[in-house]
This record gives C-alpha cells, structure tokens and sequence, in this order.
DNA sequence: GCTTAGGTTTAG
C-alpha cells in the first residue's frame, strides 16, 4: 500500500525495520511440514499445557498450548499503540483468545490461516475481557515479548468424526455432538428460514433452523452488514455450509452464531440438480469433498423430508391461505412510504378473480399486460412495511420469491360470498413465518419450468401486438370455457364488428372527432344516481330530451280537464257516458269490429285512468273544448297501454285534434294511434354518465342511444316495470360497487364514439358507449349467495 | 463500536 504513495515519506523505513528486527531476534513463527513435527521439532524444554488448564495463575514460562485457528482477526495498528492481531485456538472442547503484538501480528497475518494448527510458547496469561460476551476461556494469551514464539502446521488433517476427505482442511461436526463455546464449521439442510432483516444493531439477521444425519436440529444466528453475505436460501430443504460459526447454549438448546470470519455456502437441496455453490465471496474452498456432503445430505433429506410441493402456484391459491410463490416481476409500483405494489405472474390461472390495482401510469416501472390480467393471472402483490427496502431494489423481469403471502378476498363482509370477491395478496410487515421475498437468478436450474411456461405465454401475448384482429377478439373476449367464477361475475363484451386496436383513455383523448375506439376501463361514478331520473323522454323528430313528468303534474293536467268539462260529440264517434266519464268509440272501428282496442276517456282523474286503462290495450285522455273532442296538454301522457304510459311532442305534434285516421289498422299499438292522432310520439330513453377511468386517464361518457343493449332491458319497461327497473339498479351496482373503491371494480370492454357538440357557440367533445353489452350475474347479492353454494 | 436475535402471521 505505501509503495502506492510515493510522496510519502519513508516509505520503506518499516518495512527496513521488521526485516532488521527479524534478524536480530528468533524468528518467531516456524512453519513445519508435518504434523507430529508440532510434537517432535519444537524446543524440548516447552512443557505443553492444555487449554483447559490454564488458569490466571499458571506459570507460563517454558510452556507451551497447542490448537487449531479457529479465529484470525484482521491486524488492528494505530498511532498510540503498536499492532495488535486477535485470534482464538481451540483445543478439543475449549477455545481461548490469543492477542499478537507487534511485528508478530503482521507475521502471525501473513503466515497463518485459519484452520491451520498451532503451537505457541513465550506467552503471558491475563485475564479475558470478553469472556462474558464470547464465552470463551476466561483468560487470554498475551503474545509480545520477545520469547513469543508460533509454530504452524498449515496442512491439517481431522481425525475427528466428520465429513471430510484428504484435501480438506475442514472439518464438519455433526449437529447432535455439537458442544456449547466452540467454534465449528457445519452441513445441513435448511428446515426453516428468514430473509435477513435489519437488527435492532449494525447488522441485517438472518435466522435459520438446520438439521443433518444425525437428526439434531439447531439454530443459526447470522449477522452481517452485508446483505451480500447472508446465505442464499431460496427455500426450505437447500443446504448450507458454515464455516467457523460458535456454539451458544440458549434456552436449554444449541443454537449457532457467526464469530469473526465466519463464511457461508449454500446449495440447492434437490437430488440431482447441478452441484452450484451459492455464495458471494470468490475465494470460498469448495472441492469433492463437499460435493459429497452435499450430495449425502441430499439423498438423506429426500428420504426424511416428505417431498413437499416448494411453492403454490396461483392456480392453487384459496381464499386466506399464506403461502410462498415463485414469479416474476412484471411491474411495480410505489403506494406509499409503507407500501409497494407488485405485478406479478408465474404463467397459470388463478381460479378467483384477481384484484386489480389501479395506479397512475406514470408510478408503474414496467408493463403488466392487460390481457394477462384479464386471464386472471396477474397477481397484485401488496408489499408492507420492512419489506418494502427490499421490493424497491427489484427490477421488471426478475425473479422472485415471497414468503408467506396471504390471499386476500377484498371484500370481507358477510354478505358477500368469498367466490365473487377478488383475490388480493399481501405481504405484510414482520419477518414471523419467514415472511419476506428475495430474488431468484435467472440461469437457477429450479426456474426452469417457470419460465417455459411463461416463455410460451409472452408468445401469445406477442401475438396479439400483430394486429391480427382475430386473436385480438379471442384473447380480449372471455370465452365461455374460462372458469366458471369468471363467468359467473361481472363484465362486458363489444358486439361491434370494429375492427380497431384497443387503446387508452389517454389516447382517446388524444383522437380527433368523430372516431370509435375500443377501451378498457372502470366506472369511477355514475349519474344520476336516482336512477329513476335516468329515463327520459326523447323526440326522434326534433331531438328534444324532457324529464318524464311526474304524477304530480300528470295528475294537475286530468283535473285542469276536468274543470271545464262538457260533452263533446264528433261526428266520427259514438259516445257512451256514465256520471261524468264519457268513453267514445270510432265509429268505423266498430265497423271493422276494432273498436275494443281504441277508446277515448273523457272526465276522468289520473287515478281512474289508471283503473280504467289496466284492462284496456289502448286509452287515450280527451278533454271538451267547446263542444270539441280535444287532447290534453302533453304534459300528461297521450296513451294509456296497461300500465305503460306514453307521451307527444310538445313541438312536433300536430296542434288541433283531428278525426283519427283509423283505415287499414287491424292492431293498435302506441305507433298507429300516435300516428292516427297526429301525435309525434316521444321515446323513452335511458341516459347515464359514466366517469371511466384507466391507467392513463379518466373521461366523462355518456351511454344513451345503446342504453338499453347495455342494460338489457326496454326502456319503456323500465317506467313501468319493477323488475326492469331493478335490473338497472343492479347492473350499475355492479358496474360501480356501493362504497366500494375503485380497485374493486370491475375492468370493462368498451365501445366508445367520440363526436362534437355545439352548445352556445362552443364546440365540446362528447364521449358516448356504444355497442357494449353487459354479461355475467345479475342477481342481487342475496340470490348470489344462494348460486354460490 | 463489538450489538444485533433467539422462527410462530397483518389486521393495510
């Protein structure tokens, strides 16, 4: 490092020194060549100790401890004092720290690795500050003073009980003989596991459950700052290597903890999957040796471990199950500081609809295609609280997986049965059942599957991006072998022969009028919301659109009859009167023996009208003006057909009562009187205002001249008919959920026109749904419950 | 500066 800085000054002049003192002293670390050379070369006057003996008290001159490094920490220098280096050996049960000093600790760095064996003489015993913390030997050796002196033997062999092979330099204990306060390096397949998630310290916690052959099942602790260090789990039954990790007895039972230089290598625990070694370091020492324990440990936990289902796909998803699922991320976006949305899918079907999170385009990073949405295969992932760092690193086109989701039904309330109510997922805050998620690497031999599956998804997908209008309808359009809680639930289809591309609100926006566009989009509000005032009157003739008058009105127009009332006579007539109601008939209607199906009503109030005109086909109000047959104001109806009411033109009917034009007419309808009476008739028309809105934009629509396609009923039906009138009811409450947010409505297919209207010298574009109709369940949501079952 | 957590469900 300093021959890097050559402004320095001095550069040498320490190096100069050490290699000065060298000579000067014994050298004071010896490397040997064998083991028993440990035993045979070192001075014969060093009378060896065991670890296990020493006591603050011991006399240590002419006195030697053997160990394995079971420890090396980094050498520690600072201006004030000289180098330190700390280190622990361990000699069968018990470890004890070693502080080297000086230029000893540079050498004990550079000579001696962990793992390695050493024999030490020339130090002094002091008392261990850290035992209470590292449990180790209460007292610490102190090697300083120019009688320190190593002896090192770097090529160990165990003779210990464990999985080892002639080239290792490791040795692995099994779990069950695994004894409190040493520091081990292990095997075992994971058997439970946390994402690491920050401590309450410097460090992120990985929690793990392990177990081997010997069937012992122990607790790891893992701290690391890095989150690169922490082992690669991606689920249960994968195998991990620990390297220099300690013992701990904790709540009567083992547990294992990382100690300075721990290391970690995980693999995938399926019986013959390629033996890849999961880890971030580069240096790791991986050999044949491990490949056979991987491998033992494999074939051993397949026939332990009942093979399990890894993880659910979401064409196994039920209602408030947790569970893990493997996908890829479509898209993502931010809800708020404590909550993040992820689209995801692993290339099936759920059976349940799927809630679809709306959000603003601009805050979704990636493309979740609509058509997979619509196939019920886009799961929206709701990612809370601390997993929420995590989720925001990911990227469109990962791999993932997230532990311990919970399916979610949206609507919680009783009413509603489970089958209609959209599924959402949740990742909620905490780490307890292992809830997290992590990233999968593409070329993981377990993604595989998953991917060809999705690979020949995004191909259909692709497809439709062709323009081939046909496919276009056959993806876009659920066909009727979808799944039937699909069907059974709510949408709309276009019953157009357009053949344009679906496109955004935001881009029908952008069109110039007049256009078609098809979209897909939900109803954010409606109006009006009495939908009684959503049934007009409409004139063909003049375009004129009035408010069905009211009874109240109606009624005030029959007594303003009544008050000048006088029999009238026409000569085309014949006239029966009974008190004060005069019925009359036409004459030549008698003739052609259809005069039962055309009678006029004199002297009558609303109320019986209503009486009288329930059992007639056709009663038509008249007043006396001068003796004179006369209309009544068209503020009331014209025409009275059983319950069924109609209405004239105020503008476009003829002013003066004629006689009626009754020749060629076998059957009387509202047409033929209106026409026989010089009437312009006025339609009844449903007219709503829908606010659509899409990820891109919102637009005022109006539906009218389809109205009643869409809603499936006749609008004359529905100023009579309750059921009609329900139907509407309960379309619109479907098409917008009382109380409901705009997540749980549903996605419609549209046919939209766009045209412009003058009103006032100002030009305004106008948006009106066409050619969709509505389809699914119409039933009210207690009979819903009933065909749920 | 040398701890942190120590499996066991949010409540959106």
């Amino acid at each position: 490092m300093r021959r890097q800085n050559p402004q320095e000054k001095n550069p040498f002049r320490e190096d100069l020194t050490m290699q000065h003192a060298n000579v000067l002293r014994a050298m004071p670390i010896h490397t040997v060549k064998c083991a028993s050379d440990l035993d045979t070369s070192v001075p014969q006057h060093l009378q060896r100790i065991s670890i296990s003996d020493l006591k603050l008290t011991s006399d240590c001159v002419q006195r030697s401890v053997k160990g394995e490094v079971v420890q090396k920490g980094p050498v520690v220098s600072s201006r004030q004092r000289e180098h330190m280096l700390k280190a622990a050996i361990q000699d069968k049960d018990t470890s004890i720290n070693v502080i080297f000093f000086g230029t000893l600790a540079k050498d004990f760095s550079q000579t001696v690795r962990q793992g390695d064996i050493v024999l030490l003489s020339g130090f002094t015993i002091s008392k261990s500050p850290t035992e209470q913390t590292d449990r180790l030997h209460p007292c610490l050796l102190e090697m300083r003073c120019i009688d320190a002196c190593v002896h090192v033997y770097s090529s160990f062999v165990s003779a210990g009980p464990a999985v080892v092979s002639s080239e290792s330099r490791y040795t692995y204990v099994p779990l069950s003989e695994l004894k409190p306060s040493r520091i081990v390096n292990v095997y075992g397949v994971v058997t439970f596991f946390k994402q690491p998630f920050p401590t309450k310290g410097t460090d992120y916690c990985s929690t793990l459950k392990i177990t081997d052959q010997s069937d012992a099942k122990v607790s790891c602790t893992i701290f690391s700052e890095r989150l690169d260090d922490h082992p690669k789990i991606f689920r249960i039954g994968d195998i991990i290597r620990l390297h220099r990790v300690k013992t701990q007895v904790f709540n009567g039972s083992m547990t294992l903890l990382t100690t300075l230089g721990w290391s970690t290598v995980t693999f995938d625990g399926m019986t013959d999957s390629p033996i890849e070694p999961r880890s971030s370091s580069r240096t790791f020492h991986f050999g044949e040796s491990d490949k056979r324990a991987v491998e033992a440990l494999r074939q051993w936990a397949a026939r332990q471990i009942p093979a399990t289902e890894p993880t659910v796909p979401l064409s196994s998803v039920q209602t408030k199950m947790f569970f893990d699922l493997t996908c890829q991320l479509l898209a993502k976006a931010s809800i708020d500081t404590r909550c993040i949305l992820l689209k995801v899918w692993d290339g099936t079907k759920c059976p349940h609809p799927m809630l679809n999170v709306a959000v603003a385009p601009d805050a979704l990073e990636g493309e979740a295609k609509t058509s997979l949405a619509r196939e019920n295969m886009i799961a929206n992932v709701l990612v809370y609280d601390n997993h929420v760092e995590g989720a925001s690193k990911l990227k469109p086109g990962m791999f993932l997986r997230l532990f311990n989701l919970h399916a979610v039904a949206q609507r919680a309330s009783e009413e509603s049965a489970d089958c209609v109510s959209p599924l959402s997922f949740h990742l909620h805050g905490g780490t307890s059942y292992g809830k997290g998620l992590c990233v999968i690497p593409s070329e993981s031999p377990e993604l595989q599957p998953l991917k060809r599956l999705l690979e020949s998804h995004a191909a259909i997908a692709s497809e439709d991006i062709v323009n081939d209008v046909t496919l276009l309808e056959a993806w876009y359009t659920p066909p009727e072998t979808l799944g039937e809680e699909l069907n059974k639930d709510f949408y709309t289809v276009r019953t157009c022969e357009h053949t344009v591309q679906q496109v955004t609100l935001a881009h029908v926006k952008r069109c110039t009028t007049p256009v078609v566009c098809h979209v897909r989009a939900k109803v954010k509000s409606y109006q009006p919301q009495n939908l009684y005032q959503c049934l007009k009157l409409f004139c063909p003739q003049c375009t004129a659109l009035v408010e069905v008058p009211n009874d109240e009105v109606i009624a005030r127009v029959f007594q303003d009859a009544l008050r000048g009332h006088q029999p009238c006579s026409e000569h085309w007539a014949v006239t029966s009167s009974m008190d004060s109601i005069s019925m009359h008939v036409s004459c030549e209607m008698v003739l052609s023996n259809t005069h039962t199906q055309l009678l006029f009503l004199q002297g009558v109030t609303l109320e019986e009208m209503c009486v009288i005109s329930a059992a007639q086909s056709n009663v038509v109000p008249v007043r006396s003006e001068d003796g004179r047959m006369r209309l009544l104001d068209f503020s009331a109806p014209f025409l009275f057909r059983g319950d069924k009411r109609y209405y004239g033109c105020k503008q476009c009917s003829r002013s003066t009562f004629v006689e009626p034009e009754v020749c060629g007419v076998e059957i009387w309808d509202e047409h033929n009187v209106a026409k026989a009476l010089g009437v312009q008739l006025m339609q009844y028309a449903l007219l709503m205002k829908f606010e659509l809105e899409d990820e891109t934009d919102s637009l005022e629509a109006l539906i009218w001249e389809d109205a009643e396609r869409f809603f499936h009923v006749s609008a004359a039906d529905t100023s009579a008919c309750q059921d009609s009138q329900d139907k509407v009811q309960t379309t619109v409450d479907r098409l917008h959920p009382p109380g409901s947010s705009m997540a749980q409505c549903p996605w419609l297919d549209l046919c939209l026109c766009t045209y412009t209207v003058e009103e006032n010298g100002k030009i305004q574009v106008c948006y009106q749904i066409t050619n969709t109709e509505t389809r699914g369940n119409f039933y009210t949501p207690q009979r819903d419950q009933l065909s749920c079952g």
